[in-house]
DNA sequence: CGTATGTTTGACCGTCGTCAATTGTAGTGG
DNA sequence: CCACTACAATTGACGACGGTCAAACATACG
């Protein structure tokens, strides 16, 4: 676990190296300035630590800096479904603006770092700068074709299709973020990818295991390292690609 | 409460009678002139025609005055995916705005009558009228927890529950309408049915029949007739209630 | 009227869920 | 260091739900 750095100077959204990906690239740094103002650091949260429950009022969007995010919600019977993860670089909320309560609960997977983004404030500020609000439709709407993506795997996939797909999303997600895509450490449990994707966590187990068998990954617990990317990616069709 | 009549012929957004869904319920008259400059209203298409096609440049959203629409993309290896059915009074077209390009294809299921809303002048007319941003984000955001709602529905529910659960989102909306929630024409074909709630057709056939010699419903074709509300809703858990 | 398309129903079978047992891992305290 | 517990992950056996294949029928359209 690596300790949280309080004590030196606070970053900002001009030296945050995910600004290009959360923030409008075209604007200015004047603006920058003024949203940088917005913008509210808290302290990282620890594992099992939520940032919303479902219900809560809806205030914020928030974005990733370190860490990982599960969305899920919960159904009148008391089941839990997972919506949706989200890792660094990537921004979760928007599921409160609909009628200004959260539908989700959001808990950090692991020790996680967000900024949050006061929407009041943003939805001012977004008057006098106009890119802003066309930004923050497009990471909406981001949201949205992300979802049909889901359900389209969801609704057409065979479990291997399904757990290739998400493999494949985390690694060119870290891509994007300049980190390993082909190396890296799944936060979630086989149980959350199982509910994610819709299919039991025996089936996920399974399925991890024949992908071992065939070469495609090599994997301990959430060690994960892909050795057939491509191989992967023939297993999988999209809707279209992101 | 009326506004003033004008001398245009043409329907505008002041005698719509479905403006308060579609626009935002706040706005004052002034504004509504503004934004009924904006709006255009093109000829009825009829069944199959369709309003744009995936990869057409971004530039409207649209909601629907009557008739229905069906969204859906394909993928690389042409098979397709209903990704929502759009009743009189609904919004679609949000998926273009992430990058400008659309990703569904939006195709008339009945003749419909649209109003066009070019998103440009749009993004200029919210800057002014701020309730307008707000309510335009709200609806994207419906869009997103309709999307999470479907994605539960596939993942977690047995084809009888997806369909008990079309339904009943079919009856509250057409009932939100003041449109008879019991008794109604599906737009769409038993084969889009099962492409949307990740089905075949013969399994909708057959779950149509049994809830039929269940008592829940009576349907002749596409008329159909809900007999047993109650017992349909018994039949879905929801994520969360709209 | 003929062809294409949509709908219904039946028979069969495969994928994945269910149930169950085992092993591995993390955290706690003796 | 080792119990001891709790939980996560793996693997096997079995069965059901829904997909596949096939055929019959209804409806729409040129």
């Amino acid at each position: 676990m690596q300790a949280p750095k309080l004590s030196i100077k606070p970053t900002n959204c001009h030296d945050c190296r995910m600004s290009t990906l959360c923030l409008p690239l075209a604007m200015e740094y004047g603006d920058l300035d003024r949203l940088d103002k917005v913008i509210q650091r808290t302290k990282p949260l620890h594992k099992n630590q939520s940032v919303f429950y479902a219900g809560d009022a809806f205030s914020s969007v928030y974005a990733i800096r370190s860490g990982s995010i599960k969305a899920y919600c919960v159904s009148d019977d008391g089941t839990e479904q997972v919506t949706g993860f989200y890792l660094p670089g990537e921004i979760f909320g928007w599921d409160g603006i609909a009628d200004d309560t959260h539908k989700n609960t959001a808990v950090a997977l692991e020790t996680t770092a967000v900024c949050e983004i006061p929407f009041n404030k943003f939805e001012e500020l977004s008057a006098s700068i106009p890119t802003l609000q066309r930004h923050f439709m497009q990471l909406m709407a981001r949201e949205i074709t992300s979802d049909q993506q889901l359900i389209t795997l969801l609704g057409k996939n065979s479990a291997e299709e399904r757990i290739a797909s998400l493999l494949l999303s985390i690694s060119g997600r870290l891509g994007r973020r300049k980190l390993s895509p082909t190396r890296f450490r799944l936060p979630m449990s086989r149980a959350d990818i199982g509910n994610y994707l819709g299919l039991t966590v025996e089936t996920v187990s399974r399925v991890f295991s024949r992908f071992q068998a065939s070469g495609y990954i090599k994997c301990d617990k959430k060690e994960v390292e892909i050795l057939n990317l491509s191989g992967l990616s023939n297993l999988v069709q999209t809707c279209a690609e992101a």
